[in-house]
DNA sequence: AACTATACGGAACAGCGTTCCGGTTGGCAA
DNA sequence: TTGCCAACCGGAACGCTGTTCCGTATAGTT
């Protein structure tokens, strides 16, 4: 995330020793991929071995990426966090409306507050090396979701006053106590639709009285 | 747990199947005593192991008595809410006045405390093995400290309007920062015992004006 | 004193995190 | 293209953990 402006190749200033070996990416990501569906379904104390078993790679490699087991978590969490985020342009050029996409988006969120959970738990365990997450999230997706609010606020098709904020712990909570079966999710989906339905009626209140 | 009835050979009426062995009691109590220990100095994670050894028994032994590491925290909790409120009477009888008697017995409380820490994060924990326990802990000891508060404000020797519920967890908080080693459990005491004289200065003002 | 239900101890098993090192390979230089 | 080496990989190995199991010892009764 934070391994930017790696190779400035033909500069003769601070060369890096080295670029990161294609290998050694490919592994990094099918690990981040394996621990978010062990952590989903498991939680965070899942075993390392079988992350590493899932991921195709010896524990070896998984120390040498992710020296400590929060290192990993927070892996997971900054990518799907930044998943999640960047998946909103994607969506509003495929909806047709304004709240389309509000709607859309939303349900890409509940997939990733599903991965997280037992995550929440590691998060509110008191250990330091999580601090930095909370704002993390609300900073990366508090933006996004409010910009999608107020362009289908500006569009006249959801109410203008509920912040964004807000919504991300609502939609958060309405899906945590969901486990990672097929039928818990489903329900949190139709919960967060009706949500969306809720934003909806806030702004054309006079549809209601039709049938 | 269900084979019972077994003979009623004179005693017709339900004849307890044999009392419990004088070895087994007293290896129960050693375990208690040295969970006790284990668990203020090293947490509810401690290994079971190191309890054993403590005790001077097997670890075959603390599994028998008991099955479940939450039925060991159990019994250490109520065991010290128990010799918490049981030692309230020595501490009248051995006190001058009732404000002396209120002061010690908080000190009391304060070792209490500090037994327990590590195991309030077991309490809320979420784990229903635990829902019984923060009950007992305010039903025992709550009535046990008004009482006090109550015979030391007849007197006229504290202020008669502090809640004994509420000086419980202020004497808690007052505590649990403070980890297992000497200087922080003597500063505990310290503050502890400044809360007590502020409890007296309310009764008497006037009394802050001699030197 | 003899007998038996009860209780004890610790070896044994399984699963975990973590370290370590011989073998492998990607990517650069020649 | 070929060769080289640093970077990287995999998994065996170690130590610690919870938990089970059973041969042995003993308290309490007859």
């Amino acid at each position: 995330m934070t391994e930017v402006q790696t190779d400035d190749v033909d500069d003769p200033a601070v060369a890096a020793p080295r670029a990161r070996r294609a290998d050694a990416q490919r592994n990094l990501d099918a690990l981040l991929e394996a621990a978010k569906a062990v952590f989903a379904e498991s939680g965070v104390d899942a075993p390392i071995r079988e992350i590493a078993a899932r991921a195709g790679v010896g524990v070896g490699t998984v120390y040498r990426h992710f020296p400590q087991r929060s290192d990993l978590v927070q892996g997971v969490f900054r990518r799907e966090v930044d998943a999640t985020a960047d998946a909103a342009p994607g969506i509003v050029a495929a909806a047709g409306a304004p709240d389309e996409a509000l709607a859309r988006w939303l349900l890409r969120f509940t997939d990733f507050v599903a991965t997280k959970r037992g995550l929440a738990a590691a998060l509110h365990s008191g250990d330091p090396a999580f601090d930095s997450l909370p704002a993390y999230f609300s900073g990366r997706l508090g933006p996004t979701l409010q910009s999608l609010l107020d362009a289908a606020a500006a569009a006249g098709q959801i109410r203008p006053d509920v912040p964004a904020t807000e919504l991300l712990v609502a939609v958060s909570r309405l899906c945590s106590p969901g486990g990672p079966d097929d039928e818990e999710a489903a329900q949190s989906r139709r919960m967060v639709a009706l949500l969306v339905d809720g934003l909806r009626y806030g702004a054309k209140p006079q549809d209601s009285l039709r049938e």
